[in-house]
DNA sequence: TTTCACCTATCGATCGTTCGATAGATAGGT
DNA sequence: ACCTATCTATCGAACGATCGATAGGTGAAA
């Protein structure tokens, strides 16, 4: 994966948690970035094979944090919140799994495939390991519910710090 | 406002919660009510004013469902509860403020002042009332959050029953 | 006769996508 | 060292389709 296609990524995936899988498109990314547009569809030959290359990198990033956060020692949930609390917070932008799943039902079907397998490795994730440490389903789920609502709730009431309230009885 | 401004709300309504703001065209909702388009700008001149007038009509409907369920007795956060499981389950779609708010930031002004209603007046609501009714400025963002997130999720995993578990904890 | 609800036709803009051309790098053969 | 072939990344131009929006006309009701 070439250095302008991960750029064009990056590009993709700030418009996609803004404004969704409808709400993009090649000639502004391509203006983003500053290439033709014709130039992204080099790297990435239809909108549907974009998107879910951009929910695949998400999904393995977003893992690849929270096992980081738990292998420093953070309890399970915690690991959650710290990592959904700094892609929200650091980026000001919601979730971009979150952004593309509330439209699930509108989504091309890889696409719709990248969405739902961010929530089940979400799941997987709070579900495993040790008795003491791991969630039940239920719990797992609202979990990840709450967490995806904190964001959407913030967003729409244009007050960040509505994320932390949501959340605060998390941990 | 004419019965047909009626239907035409009801198909942008179903659009909306689909496929969020950008995802809906004028030419999709006349064709799904068998008018032209022409003739939806005749009852709504603009689609950030259809938009927006149907956000404030799910709103007052929303309001008036919960305040129902409170008034036959339940407690406020399962009068919630009730309201949300059956606008999801019944008509198979997230909430259209919840859809329009993931995109809160790529939103026309009207429209995202009538999302941002939505959650404030539900925020109101769950902690309004007497002590022992009232929830906590913390609590009443947790419930409204889990409750968005619970959509979300069941919606990008396919699973309506999703629902239930992730907000089972809540009463 | 005025108003209302609807129509057809059309506008300019933007959409995702495709095309052919071009420049630069790389590799192999002579 | 030189020529040739191939690959990669980019461009401008254009495709048909669709977008939100507008203009002007038709017919029925008040």
């Amino acid at each position: 994966m070439s250095d302008r296609a991960q750029v064009i990524m990056d590009a993709a995936e700030r418009r996609i948690r803004d404004a969704g899988y409808s709400g993009f498109s090649f000639r502004e990314i391509a203006a983003d970035v500053g290439v033709a547009s014709s130039s992204v569809h080099h790297h990435f030959p239809t909108k549907e094979a974009l998107a879910a290359a951009v929910a695949r990198r998400y999904t393995d990033r977003f893992e690849a944090a929270v096992l980081q956060e738990e292998e420093a020692g953070a309890p399970r949930v915690e690991a959650w919140l710290r990592v959904f609390r700094r892609a929200f917070l650091q980026d000001g932008r919601m979730c971009l799994c979150g952004s593309l799943g509330a439209t699930s039902a509108d989504l091309p079907p890889t696409v719709a495939a990248e969405a739902r397998r961010f929530f089940e490795r979400g799941l997987d994730n709070l579900m495993a390991g040790p008795l003491d440490a791991a969630l039940t389903a239920e719990g797992a789920k609202r979990t990840l519910a709450t967490l995806e609502g904190a964001m959407l709730l913030a967003r729409a009431l244009g007050d960040m710090s509505v994320f932390d309230q949501a959340t605060s009885a998390l941990v």
